[in-house]
DNA sequence: CTATGCAATTTTGTATACCAGAGATGTGTT
DNA sequence: AACACATCTCTGGTATACAAAATTGCATAG
């Protein structure tokens, strides 16, 4: 989509990469001078992949004051953890009137790996292999669209989202509600899927409060900004 | 959000209000040089714009083949409504439940200035009034993340959500949704506002055809790009 | 010892110059 | 006359140089 040359492609994936799991934290400045020796090219490359996570919304650059991963306030955070869990419920309910069986079984073949990967409470491994499991799903809605604009929100999300199975307990509740979802999806029960899926995703009451709780300090931007 | 220079934010603000209210037509050339002469500025805010634009997905930039005002193809026109159609439900949703009463108040405003439109059949004046109405329910929902979001799936579909309204009787069954919509939210019935919404924005059935028949040519990709 | 103001340095924003690749065009050959 | 190949030009991609603004550190005054 948003084709720039193969320089600062290059950049923007391994940046996002990082971004997205965690080597680069909420807040960390991204020197465009120190990212142009590191790669080896020059800056105009380095703004350009900069200019495009602007974009999406992975760093956020103040104008004349540089450019930091993104880091959002507790109310940004609230939002958008209720449209993803929209989004992802919506991805769920397609998939369930139009996911192919042959993909069905992929994700029931997804969906042991991360019971598998429960039993170990391995939570970085498990986080990996959840991802694996929304993604069959999100691609089940056969809507391309509906598809980038759900993994859009959810990299934005990601650094938040890891925080959350490092909860006692969490991994396990986790695993059993993909039973529940992954169930719905192959039966065929739109509606049902869906509201689980929502409910899967979304932070509120005591939910919210233990996420807020270990957030570390940095990921979140003081409400004075 | 996605802060860059002064310059380049200038110009992303020109050209997607040229992009979004029809100036600009999908699949017109962006040539970096000619903008740039006729801005009077260098080159190089002129790619960060287009840059900009590119990840907004208003424009499409083929490596080496320069910019173009994004087109869509046909498979994409349906899922982007459907997407949209999902996020306004959700907005209406909300905004039945957090919406207080003096906005209500300046949303039947709202509501009335289309109606008195409706009667002159000026489908362009009645679009302006109708972008009025919608935003003011994106407001509504009191969620920023999501009517930035939804804003922006919006502008997307601009040029081609603005030909909908040149279909004869469209204007005035819009203008009826919208009451029902309206009162919807008014009575704080959320999944009702939700669902109605929903069908109100949705393109389907003949009016997909519809829609396809007088999208002019340019507008849509051909299917092998 | 602290606070304030000025200067120097660092870093971003813009302009320009250079390079490389893709498409167009023209010529030669079959 | 038609097709293929080579060259040429036009446009984007990258690098670098320059300008402006902000932060930081130091010095001086209170």
């Amino acid at each position: 989509m948003a084709q720039n040359g193969k320089l600062a492609t290059d950049l923007v994936q391994k940046l996002e990469r990082d971004i997205v799991t965690g080597v680069l934290k909420p807040g960390d400045k991204l020197d465009e001078r120190s990212l142009s020796e590191r790669f080896g090219v020059s800056r105009t490359p380095v703004r350009e992949a900069l200019q495009t996570l602007a974009g999406s919304g992975l760093v956020a650059t103040m104008p004349r004051r540089g450019t930091i991963v993104a880091s959002i306030t507790v109310a940004e955070l609230i939002e958008m953890f209720e449209v993803m869990a929209e989004l992802e419920a919506m991805c769920a309910r397609l998939a369930a009137r139009r996911m192919p069986r042959a993909d069905i079984e992929g994700l029931i073949a997804l969906s042991e790996e991360c019971s598998a990967l429960q039993e170990h409470s391995d939570a970085d491994a498990y986080y990996e292999a959840n991802v694996r499991f929304h993604e069959a799903i999100y691609a089940g809605c056969r809507n391309s669209f509906l598809e980038r604009q759900t993994k859009n929100v959810r990299n934005r999300l990601a650094p938040y989202r890891r925080l959350q199975l490092h909860r006692p307990g969490r991994v396990k509740k986790s695993n059993n509600e993909h039973a529940d979802i992954l169930n719905a999806i192959s039966t065929g029960e739109a509606d049902v899927a869906g509201k689980l899926m929502q409910q899967h995703v979304a932070v509120q009451g005591e939910a919210l409060n233990d996420l807020l709780a270990i957030v570390p300090r940095g990921y979140l931007e003081p409400l004075a900004s």
